[in-house]
RNA sequence: GCCCCCGUAGCUCAGGGGAUAGAGCACCGCCCUCCGGAGGCGGUGGCGCAGGUUCGAAUCCUGCCGGGGGCGCCA
């Protein structure tokens, strides 16, 4: 029994209630009826504060409420026992055969366990990690590149029209700089003020040297033009290959240059002009973003004629709303937190809803062994290196085990040791074990087959093993919804933990050749399988592998 | 000055109003006649401070203290 199917039992126990007299109240939903995973065994397989929730409405104690409520839900088919508990909780007990029935339905349903189609009809742009073509990916990206890519897969999971975007930012002065700091490098002088030094700018001016010769013959403008073009698809396609590594899929990149030579950003400005937001001072265009609750006014063109940056935040925008997406979720970092009242405001000026069709979410930047990593700074630290030092399931899950708004103080030598420190360890590792019995069960000749009796499922870990694993669909729900995929990390945690404990008490395989396979053997192994698959869809749902070997 | 995020165990962090606040690491013990000990069991140890809302607050609100970040006709 699941505790989906148990807010349902809940839900037409409470109807009953009613029509019988028994209490005058509003029933909520089934979806609302909470059905938890008490923190304490004693207190039952699954607990409910619906009594607590309800009692001021229904004009009556919670504990008098809660005892009208458990004599009809103990009669439910599945239930063992419903008890009153503390100022009125419902703690609820299943029978072994109906709680064990879960790991029959986790195997048959497989990879769907945990998905679900709350979200079907939803097409949401996912828009993340958009970083600069002037330079590798470094840490501050990888916090989002992580959590970014987790999001994706589990609004997906939730049946939602994902399509997961990469903004370029390749147009601007940024470029130029970039452009004339690889001509300085390969001529062996100094960049020029606010350009770009580094390993890799050395590299791509190598690169440039071998493929053109005649580079430093040609003259300044041309050059600069040149190494600002060819750095600039070398650059990126290296950032496209280490997303690519770090297993992070991108479904669009969307170049900010072709926003200008598209004339989109013009168009922008004379669009938002018609919605009666833009007016004009001081020979420069303005956004009227304070009319949203922006803290000052934006200009979209300067004095000079050029288009400001924020103008192609707005031309951007309107793409996507052009394109049918409903809702569009930027995530970007701490250092961008005064982004969210002007985009918020763009969306506003073009008259959608800033509180329904945008979501901007803010990371906290990492800290690596106390320094601040930043592209600006020397001895950064690239996601290149961490791949190559760490691994791309280690990373990954170090930084999707966290919540994006805490700031984070990850050790730089703990990560790279290849140890059981590393939680992701622990779960791959819970997984390759589930495999191992499985295998070995086979072997044996322990086969689920027809034998699978839920109600020999009746040791204590088992109870609770079950119970987790009847946990996973609401953790996915809840990571999607609230836009956290640590919390699956953390269940699968937890999860691992009270697999470990089970297969430490309960043997699935027979001890010796002599001994009879029973059922019990065979119930177990469907348990094994149960927990394997949600620990693989979870650890899917992350952009972890789920290894059969370590 | 204004705005955003965060203060939980020695350390790194979980805990979206609920029962006795958890995990890993660190430290101290224990478990291999037993499916992989990359595991399990036990011990030590904590909600920054002060008010408020609530039957109930680590969680929500206000103030203060402490840490990080942001406030351009830069990108």
């Amino acid at each position: 029994m699941t505790p989906e199917q148990l807010a349902q039992a809940l839900h037409t126990v409470l109807t009953d209630a009613v029509a019988a007299g028994e209490l005058g109240v509003d029933v909520p939903e089934p979806g609302e009826l909470r059905v938890e995973r008490p923190r304490n065994r004693e207190h039952g397989d699954w607990s409910s504060n619906v009594a607590l929730q309800l009692a001021k409405g229904a004009g009556m104690p919670p504990r008098q409420l809660a005892e009208a409520v458990a004599s009809r839900l103990g009669r439910v088919d599945g239930v063992a026992a419903v008890e009153v508990a503390g100022p009125g909780f419902l703690n609820i007990s299943l029978d072994a055969a109906s709680a064990g029935e879960l790991a029959r339905t986790i195997v048959e349903t497989g990879e769907a366990f945990g998905r679900n189609d709350l979200m079907a009809g939803r097409t949401i742009n996912l828009e993340f990690v958009s970083a600069n073509p002037t330079g590798p990916l470094h840490i501050g990206h990888t916090r989002w590149a992580a959590l970014g890519d987790a999001l994706r897969r589990l609004l997906t999971a939730c049946g939602a029209d994902v399509t997961a975007e990469h903004y370029i930012n390749d147009a601007g002065s940024q470029m130029d700089k970039f452009g004339a700091s690889i001509v300085a490098t390969a001529r062996g002088t100094e960049v020029p003020d606010g350009g770009y030094s580094g390993e890799w700018i050395d590299r791509l001016a190598e690169q440039l040297l071998a493929e053109r010769p005649d580079l430093l013959d040609l003259p300044e403008a041309e050059s600069t033009a040149l190494a600002r073009q060819r750095g600039y698809e070398l650059q990126l396609s290296q950032i496209q290959q280490t997303l690519a590594d770090f297993n992070v899929h991108f479904d669009v990149w969307f170049s900010e240059r072709s926003l200008h030579e598209s004339g989109k950003v013009e168009e922008a400005v004379a669009r938002l002009r018609e919605q009666g937001h833009v007016f004009d001072l001081d020979g420069a265009v303005w956004l009227r973003t304070t009319d949203f609750g922006d803290d000052r006014d934006r200009v979209l063109i300067r004095a000079n004629g050029e288009p400001t940056y924020f103008a192609s935040d707005c031309a951007y925008y309107l793409s996507k709303r052009d394109r049918g997406f409903t809702e569009k979720v930027y995530m970007l970092g701490a250092d961008h937190h005064g982004y969210v009242g002007r985009l918020k405001a763009i969306a506003a000026c073009a008259g959608d809803d800033p509180e329904r069709n945008i979501e901007v979410l803010i990371g906290q930047l990492i800290n690596i062994r106390g320094e601040r990593m930043g592209k600006r700074r020397g001895n950064a630290l690239f996601l290149t290196d961490l791949l190559e030092w760490i691994g791309a399931d280690p990373v990954r899950y170090s930084l999707e085990r966290y919540p994006a708004d805490s700031p984070l103080d990850l050790d730089g030598e703990e990560l790279r040791k290849r140890s059981n420190d590393n939680p992701v360890f622990y779960v791959q590792y819970a997984h390759a074990r589930t495999c191992n019995v499985a295998r070995l069960a086979g072997e044996d000749g322990v086969h689920r087959g027809d034998g699978f009796d839920p109600s020999l499922l009746t040791h204590g870990t088992e109870a609770v093993l079950l119970a987790a694993l009847g946990d996973f669909p609401r953790v996915v729900t809840q990571a999607a919804e609230l836009r956290e995929p640590h919390r699956v990390a953390r269940y699968l945690e937890d999860l691992a933990g009270r697999f470990h404990k089970w297969y430490d008490d309960c043997r699935v395989r027979p001890m010796t050749a002599e001994e009879e396979i029973t059922d019990l053997h065979r119930s177990r192994l469907w348990l094994n399988d149960a927990t394997r698959q949600v620990l693989a869809n979870g650890l899917g749902m992350l952009g972890v592998s789920a290894p059969e070997r370590m």
